[in-house]
Parts: C-alpha cells; structure tokens; sequence
DNA sequence: CCGACTTTGTGCATCTCTTCACAAAGGCAC
DNA sequence: GTGCCTTTGTGAAGAGATGCACAAAGTCGG
C-alpha cells in the first residue's frame, strides 16, 4: 500500500480550477489593454472576483508561473492560461437551432475573438434554411453529419426547443462530436466520454428566486400542508432558442 | 466553546442542492404529463440525471415526503419544490438590453411558465425604444429605476454589452433590486446582501476546448517554452447581447 | 553585498458536497 | 395479523474545494 504522491506536473487540473480559468483569462486581458505588464495575484484576484490565495492554488496547478515579490507578468500568464485552455488552436463550432438564441449566439463577437469560429449553422425548418445570418448561410439538418466530418467540426451547440435536442445530440455524436453545449432545457444522455455543458436560463431564474424569498419573508410560509387550490405549473415552455423541428 | 449542532429544520438548504431542484421540479413535470402518480428515488434520479442517494439528500432537507416502500407523489412533491423555490409567488422581471440576446430572453416561453412574468424591456438606444417586443414595448433605460419601483421588479436580467454592465448593475441595485442575472462578460461589483448569477456562453465553450484539448492529444504541448511568435487574444468581444449603450 | 520588503507557492485545518450502506418504515399478499 | 418486500431517510466515510498563514524566494535601494 503505498502513499499517493501528487506529480508536480501532473495531468489532472480540478474541474474548479477549470472552471475560473477564462476568468483570469479575461481579467488579464484587460489589464493587458491597459497596457498593464506585471499583476499581483492579489489585485488580479480582486478583477476576477476571487480570493487570492484561491488564484494562487488555481495558477499552480499550470506551473511556477509568478516571480515572488513581483507577480506574474501579464502576457506570458495570458498565454500560459490559453494554452492550458486550447485556445492556441482553432475550435471549428456548429450552431444547431437557428431561433431567437441560434441567431444570438452567430452573432455573438465573443465567440470568433478566441479561438472559436461558428462553421455551420443548421435548422430543420425550410423556411430558416437559406437565410443568412452573421455571414453564414443556415444549412438544412440533413447535412448536419457529413458537415460536421467536412469540415472538423469538434464543439456543437444545441439551440433547438427541447424536443429536438436529444436527437439532434445523438446524432452528432455518432458523427464524432465529444463536445456539446446544452441550451436547451433536457437532459441530454450521452456516452461516458462526451462532455457536455448546460446553459439554462429557467434553472438561474429559480435559483435566484430562492434566494430573493429568502431575502424577502425569511423562508417560505411555514405550513407544510397543501393550500385549498393547487396550481401546478406544467413544463410547457419551449426551449431558450425556440427554432423550428 | 459550543459545538455547532445542526437543527432538523433549519432554514439553510446547501446551494449545491438549491441548484438541482428546478432539475428534480423539470423531471416531475415531465412525469406529471405522462399522468405518473408516483415515483421513486431511482427512477427520477435517472430521469433528472443525478446519484439517487443525492436526489433523496436532497430532497430531504426540504421535508420528509416520501413513503417507504413507494416513492414520492409526484404532484405532491412538484407543490412542495414549487414553494421551497418561491415559485409559487410571481416574480416581476425586467431585461435591460434588447440586442440579439435580449430579444431572445423576451420570447422565452419558459419565462412565463413559471411565476415569472417580464414586467419591462430597456434599452439605451433611441432605434430600439418603442419597438414591440413579445408584446411588450422597449422602454428607454433613463426610466429604470422608477419602473422598478412602480411595477415592482424584483430580478433584473442584463443583457447589454459589457461595457453598460456595471452601470446598470448600480442603478438597479439603487433602485432597491437585490436578484441579477447577468450575461455581460464582466464580473460585477455588488453589495453583500444582492446575489448574482453569471451566464456566460464564452467561459462555456473555453471549459469544454479544455477537455476536448486533453481528449485528443492526452494534453496541451509539453514545452513550457514561449512560441516564435506570440498572438495575444484580445477581449475585443461584445456582450452576448449586443445591444446599444 | 546586504538587509528590508514584497509576493509567491503550499502545508494544513476546515468546510462542503458526494456516495455508500443499512436500519427503520411502510405497503401488500395471504 | 403476520411476514416479506420495497424504498426512504440518514449516519458515517470519503473526496474535493476553500482559506489561512507562513516559509521560501525573489527584488531593490543603498
């Protein structure tokens, strides 16, 4: 039985620490644009919103990166955490669900300034197909597979209403894809080795509803009995980006 | 020195559990639909996509509403998540920003469905004001925080670019809301007692290269070493929302 | 070259969340 | 009733994340 030993380079960074990576991305690149050349873990704490000890565990899991008494030096940090990230390399993205959201996100700058180029945009109603939106023209979802082996697409994002994300999640896995971001409100099941993350805008909306009738009456009425009428509240809304299928 | 003894019913449900219960609240009413009338832990764990041991955690600091033997009543357990969730009260909700996103948050279906109703959409951008929106006119984000008060908005939603967020931020917050969801790529500066939650789709996709970098090359390039030529990623993206201002 | 000062990197204690495993509770057949 | 079977609710162990506090490492003025 023996000890387990952390490497000092080991492969293997906590999903938390993962997860506030493009936070200190982004606050370095604006101190970068303000031409700022060295940061203290401490204020680029306070930019990310973080606890600087915190930032200081999360950037030693990259390496030895910062000069004690100095900081860390803003651009060689920027490019260690990018290369952490991959975003040194390009990210082929297709957007399936050209509705309200589909076209929020095509249109959305933050995606091509880092790494991530829209490659595709695909719907299933005629009547979308054709358009061109954000210099794409949208493709009909029959092509979905062979665009997406064309054209190395790696990351999809589902953008249809929820009861066209399943299968549309399977279908780009069986066309290789690992990769998936979620917008619509299901649960997708998938392989063991497909990841696959959840933007759902109904969940934050409760969670800070949580918290805003705690703020409000300290907790919620006290009885746990039922009220003469009940109401229940059926799952009726359509997914975020409501296209078509 | 006391030791901290946990009461039965103590008001303070874990947040990692807050965040699942609008899951567990979804999969009972995907259950309630298809007209089932019970269900156990198992079953909805799977239906939820969470440990069942968890999903009965969980559940378990909002009360004891199972039965031994039989699983939970499914309406039962929808009314009593409904009103740890404070969704059995309406909540006002206001967007600021009608660019691409904000339009798409307004004609979200699963806003309405459940206790929140949009009480107003702002924009700073004289083109966009008066616009008809989901049946709602855009109104000029000078009159904010006097229609706040007046119509009693309780969580603001701000979809404007990131460059408007702080601002908006303060002034709600002014105006006495304590409940935000914010899509600008900014981390806002807040008071204690007022609770954000950030959605952000470019901190998403940057998660999922990092795994989909590590799934194809079992990790990034060894070298610690800087590259011939260095391309700094500028933060030169506009909120999700583009929106004026 | 030295000593004062700054800031990193990390060991450790603490806290939170997850998972296992099982006793207790209840339904149901007979 | 009685006993078997199912399923909950939870104690306890384990895993992971957080934050403190400080030694080690480096800078910089003189």
């Amino acid at each position: 039985m023996t000890r387990r030993i952390p490497q000092a380079r080991e492969r293997g960074i906590p999903d938390a620490t993962v997860a506030r990576l493009p936070l200190y991305l982004r606050a370095l690149n604006g101190l970068a644009e303000r031409g700022t050349a060295t940061v203290s873990s401490e204020d680029l704490a306070v930019a990310a919103g973080v606890n600087s000890a915190k930032l200081r565990k999360d950037l030693s899991h990259l390496g030895s990166y910062g000069t004690r008494g100095v900081g860390y030096d803003v651009q060689y940090l920027i490019y260690q955490i990018s290369r952490e990230l991959g975003l040194t390399q390009d990210w082929a993205v297709a957007i399936v669900g050209v509705g309200n959201l589909g076209r929020a996100l095509a249109n959305y700058g933050g995606f091509v300034s880092r790494g991530f180029r829209v490659a595709g945009l695909f719907d299933a109603d005629p009547a979308v197909v054709g358009e061109r939106i954000a210099g794409l023209v949208v493709e009909h979802a029959d092509g979905l597979e062979s665009v997406i082996r064309k054209r190395g697409v790696s990351i999809v994002v589902i953008a249809t209403p929820a009861t066209a994300a399943q299968q549309v999640c399977d279908r780009v896995i069986a066309a290789g894809v690992t990769s998936i971001l979620n917008f619509a409100p299901v649960v997708l099941t998938v392989p063991d080795d497909v990841d696959v993350r959840k933007v759902d805008l109904s969940i934050e909306l409760q969670i800070l509803a949580f918290h805003e009738q705690r703020k409000a009456s300290g907790g919620p009425m006290m009885g746990d009995e039922w009220p003469d009428e009940v109401v229940v509240v059926s799952e009726r809304g359509a997914a975020l980006g409501e296209a078509s299928q």
